[in-house]
DNA sequence: AGACTTAATGATCGTCAAGTCATCTATTGG
DNA sequence: CCAATAGATGACTTGACGATCATTAAGTCT
């Protein structure tokens, strides 16, 4: 459902949530086991995306940009252009909508209105509480 | 939703469903606007995996080998490995399941069920039949 | 100022799906 | 048998994405 930038960008958010303090990449990078370099360039277009802020030299790392609670995971695929939320029709047949033949369109437009109000109503907050009451990363 | 070669897949069955005699793959590629080579090689891969029979020389062409009644999306899914079907959990945490406490893991499980529902329900023939009363290709 | 730490950034590589090309093989008709 | 037709097949190209590397810039501390 996310390709893999989302959903690093998603596990890294949640972390950062967790501990309320300044954090290292690669410290998220070893915890998460996301590939450090790659954590990198995920984090600098989440910094340009104002979704944390993020701090150099002695003492630095990142942090959430707001409060967890105001970052909601629709936000996150529409920063980053997830495919997901763009798709159509599934089959893309060239002439294709709802009131064409189209068995799929009914049903994927549906199924799509669910999927977008749940990401637009679920926050890195609610990821990070809800993966506190049970285990950890 | 569907990779391009599921959706090309399904979209070649469906013609075939509506033309009801053997049909060359060069027409298919005509009509729906599928790049011919492209076209062969998945018709190629149908016809390996029982879809469709072909026949080589003059006046041969592919055909359903079975009735479109009998043939699901969900089959074509599986016969292609489609990657949909696989994904676990869509954010990829490691120690990720129900019991977990992903927020993820029970919405989308319960989402995966009505896809998969609606893949098996629906068959070559409906899409065809629906298609029929509406336009063409 | 100088050393150290840490993020930012650009170049590069690997992989895989999508798409193309050329060639081979099977079938039919004369 | 020969030629035309049509699918089968394998080698190749391309582009996007995931991932890596090396270098640079920006801070902090002494």
């Amino acid at each position: 459902m996310f390709s893999k930038k989302v959903a690093y960008a998603i596990r890294c958010l949640v972390y950062l949530a967790e501990r309320d303090e300044p954090v290292l990449i690669r410290e998220i990078s070893e915890v998460t086991g996301i590939p450090h370099p790659y954590l990198a360039k995920i984090v600098n277009e989440l910094t340009r995306k104002n979704f944390v802020i993020s701090q150099r030299g002695i003492g630095g790392g990142i942090a959430l940009a707001r409060k967890p609670e105001l970052i909601t995971l629709c936000e996150i695929c529409i920063a980053f252009d997830d495919p997901f939320l763009k798709k159509q029709c599934i089959v893309g047949m060239p002439d294709c909508s709802d009131e064409t033949g189209c068995v799929f369109h009914p049903f994927w437009s549906k199924q799509k209105e669910k999927i977008t109000n749940f990401l637009s109503a679920n926050t890195i907050d609610k990821i990070a509480k809800a993966r506190r009451k049970s285990k950890k990363v």
